[in-house]
DNA sequence: CGATTCCGTCCACACCAGTTGACGACTGCC
DNA sequence: GGCAGTCGTCAACTGGTGTGGACGGAATCG
């Protein structure tokens, strides 16, 4: 399934739509895109404009035009979008890392529903059984 | 189906990202969200633009900057058009909002270094005495 | 064969996405 | 007090996204 949605630029990927979505055994042309997706939506849409997209000669298309083709395509919006910034992006915050972890997500949440008092007592346990590992923890290193 | 108008505008999305991700314990200015994405991306950002999309003003951006917002609030470019993956980054969102707990976060942090053993021994301790007060609580996620 | 139609390609332009720059309000600093 | 910085907001402009329309080639039909 992922096979599609990997490392390719927008102008691939439509490509790529253009030769799986054969419904009627061949290509559909520019014209009848852009008007399968006019009728799904509001707007309007050129087949110039599809052309540009699929030969890369544009590829900075606006939300509602994603949203067309992905309607007429019948892929997710999702499917035009790189994985790989998200990725580069989430590793640099050590929040979202934590957050991937089952057991400290798990930590975080039943923590949340303690009581001030209570929270702050098991803030001081986690603290003992860390610094029991580490000798010393070096905080969090940040301001 | 129903990519959209379920949770919310694509405004009411942004207005969202601002109050759920503050890692400084303030929303981000319109200004820093701006620079954010500049750095994040190639190409400009404009602190006037993320005011005019925060505040529906407009409504119809470009596959770079949806990227380049998507990337800054480190969410997925699809939790502006798909409800589902809304939903579950939004409890992700809760979450991250909540570890502006100073308590809170300090447990996280410091179970996050703790080796995978005493890690899972703690998540079960912390479990224990959060359903001693609430009996049975179940995860939930509440903004 | 000519007439019609549909195709992909290209170009010139319109309009809206996105920026620039300035304004008033607010805040800390000297 | 006055100055310097930052904030959100607004109006006017720029530029690129997206369109309309024209051209040549390739079918299909008379």
């Amino acid at each position: 399934m992922a096979a599609e949605a990997k490392g390719g630029s927008l102008a691939q990927r439509i490509d790529h739509l253009f030769k799986s979505v054969q419904p009627h055994g061949r290509e559909y042309s520019y014209d009848e895109v852009a008007r399968g997706c006019e009728a799904l939506t509001v707007g309007t849409f050129s087949k110039t404009y599809v052309w540009q997209l699929r030969t890369g000669q544009r590829d900075n298309p606006t939300k509602r035009h994603l949203e067309a083709l992905a309607a007429f395509f019948g892929v997710p919006v999702a499917y035009f979008f790189s994985d790989e910034v998200l990725d580069s992006v989430n590793s640099q915050l050590a929040l979202a890392a934590a957050l991937r972890d089952a057991d400290v997500r798990e930590i975080a949440l039943r923590a949340l529903r303690m009581d001030d008092a209570t929270r702050r007592s098991v803030a001081r346990i986690v603290t003992e059984i860390s610094e029991m590992q580490h000798g010393k923890a070096p905080d969090d290193g940040k301001a």
